[in-house]
DNA sequence: TTTGACTCCGAAAACGATTTCGCTCACCGT
DNA sequence: ACGGTGAGCGAAATCGTTTTCGGAGTCAAA
């Protein structure tokens, strides 16, 4: 590692003020904010005149100042654990662009806040809110029996959750059916051909978790296959678990020929373990995945997965909390997304041995 | 899909102010403040009472207030360009988290704001930076005469950039010495026995991209290797870059038997391609990555890459803007980290045929 | 007893916008 | 000629901190 120092000169930087402009053109400093907010009662001409002045002076309002009055802060959170998921997970970054993306629309800006430790997680959340730095929050991951909802909900913090949650019916969500989603997998599967079907798990603590494990069964159902507990092997949506999950499913000698991941890192890592195990994927074995992320589809194999679009996601979410936070109407809203099959080339008939 | 409304209470949310505090205690407000701000001219004894007072009333310091009198945000601003990358970019996004985290680690938050249009970048730099909305600008992915840095160095807006640019020697910067890294990656192939070794690169904007090839040409001319201007395929860091590259490559007959790429989504890409068109990887083709993204460890084959830590680079950063914005000295650092191969299952010597 | 020298603390002014409230003036009807 | 109306604007208060400046004590030295 090379490192080096120079100087450089510090130039020092000035920013108008609402108080220069309205000087420079001989008028009052209301006069000026209102006619930069575009109120009724200032006349055409002085707003233009007054807007030519503040292009000039290459004034923009300090929002330091407005925040203060106004009390409102125009920026939503969003906090991420640092330590084992956050940004390394392909779909919550995508989400993560998108809600920014999507926020900017509305003329709103993302804090993003990476936890690092899990206990200081609620501080964190009281704090930025206390403070006054962001109008509300946007909660990714929720987990069953989330304190974070509970918090939130007690101080009335406007916040909306990408998953639904124990108290879904009082706070606003958006979801992808997820449960149908899996249902649909399997049924998709079982048309294959396959009979003996795994699913590797997410992590039990996130609530969505148990709605997929759910959708898993209800497939097997439907297509009129047993359901084998031990075909379902616990994970934490991590490809590492992918691989491990699947070793376990080989090793146990299950007989599966199909294993549905709950998301598209954990296929990853099966597919990756398959190969290393010398299993052919789809030949020997059919992997599918959930999310629809990006990388699935320059995977080897391309990733068959259950696929839905994180733009609509944060679009949607951006919607409801600007709603929430500008709130005439503080009412819960709650959206309930489709994900839909993506055959690509990870599932397959099994190959005739 | 499915959407339902539900009504709940608005709980309005009082937070305690700093006056309610002194009120609490009968003593005046600049006390309170510097007591909670360990001044030293506040007796031991009334520190304690403060802050007991204020623990107990849940007082939070309204940041909106003290950003206003401080003239800082206490936030450093971080530019992702939505459309093209942004945080579908595997790098980006650890690097983009690991940031966060360490930025959080000096009591800073991140502002993540996603640029819809190029055109308005600089006006969102502008903007955050006069609004007060950030202290300070990281910026990533350095452009060939990247207007950015000319419009923050012009007025004296703090900010790091990660990656050098044409004016490298007059700002703060990390980057990671891929020139070096590069030329590594071909002699590890030649070693291998590989005497064609095609590229394919990057975005040809990117100020990085053009260190890259003068490394795979340094890394050509040190084996003894010589250099075929063909051998080069234009990319842009995509992983559909790789694919389009590969097939190019493959179709022109080239002879090529290893290709060293501008980051892993390319190899990845290109990876992914080779599959596809029957070619079997390592055995009759090497590919080799660059960035060392956790996936690539997870991919099919894992991934041979030039890796570097993301963590480190965003530490580095962090510390680099604190100083800067804190700046008791406006110096500029300018840091470059190695990158090291990490030997995985997509490269090795071509297999006699 | 007076004079400093210190220690601790408070009143008031800042920061830069928005909001409240009321003033001025033109214009209208009678 | 006079009160009424409404359009257009400004003085001052406000948001919740921090900072500046100086005041009140206490205690030791002279």
């Amino acid at each position: 590692m090379q490192s080096r120092t120079t100087e450089t000169h510090k130039v020092p930087v000035k920013r108008a003020t609402l108080a220069e402009v309205a000087e420079a053109l001989g008028v009052g400093k209301p006069t000026v904010s209102r006619a930069l907010n575009d109120y009724p009662d200032i006349s055409e001409e002085t707003k233009r005149r007054v807007r030519e002045m503040a292009n000039k002076l290459g004034y923009v309002g300090s929002s330091r100042a407005r925040q203060l009055q106004k009390g409102a802060a125009d920026t939503i959170g969003l906090l991420v654990t640092a330590a084992s998921e956050g940004l390394q997970s392909a779909y919550q970054s995508e989400f993560t662009g998108a809600l920014a993306a999507a926020l900017d629309g509305h003329g709103l800006d993302l804090l993003l806040h990476a936890v690092q430790d899990p206990a200081a997680e609620i501080d964190t959340y009281n704090r930025l809110w206390q403070q006054g730095k962001v109008d509300g929050f946007v909660l990714m991951r929720t987990r069953i029996r989330d304190e974070r909802i509970n918090f939130l909900m007690e101080r009335g913090v406007p916040f909306v959750t990408q998953g639904r949650s124990d108290l879904a019916n009082r706070h606003s969500w958006i979801d992808i059916d997820s449960e149908e989603a899996f249902a649909q997998g399997i049924e998709f599967l079982a048309q294959q051909g396959h009979r003996r079907i795994a699913m590797i798990s997410g992590d039990p603590d996130i609530f969505s978790t148990s709605l997929r494990e759910d959708g898993y069964r209800a497939g097997l159902e439907s297509a009129g296959l047993p359901y084998d507990p031990t075909l379902i092997v616990p994970g934490d949506f991590s490809a590492a678990c992918g691989r491990l999950g699947l070793k376990q499913l080989v090793d146990s000698a299950s007989g599966v020929t199909a294993i549905l991941c709950a998301n598209d890192a954990t296929a990853m890592g099966a597919i990756s373990q398959a190969h290393e195990l010398g299993l052919s994927v789809p030949e020997q074995l059919s992997v599918m995945g959930y999310d629809g992320v990006r990388m699935a589809e320059m995977f080897s194999p391309p990733l068959t997965t259950l696929s839905h679009s994180a733009a609509e996601s944060g679009e949607r979410i951006a919607s409801m909390i600007v709603g929430l936070v500008g709130g005439d109407a503080p009412a819960n809203h709650q959206i309930l997304l489709p994900a839909q099959i993506i055959e690509r080339r990870s599932t397959g008939p099994t190959a005739k041995e």
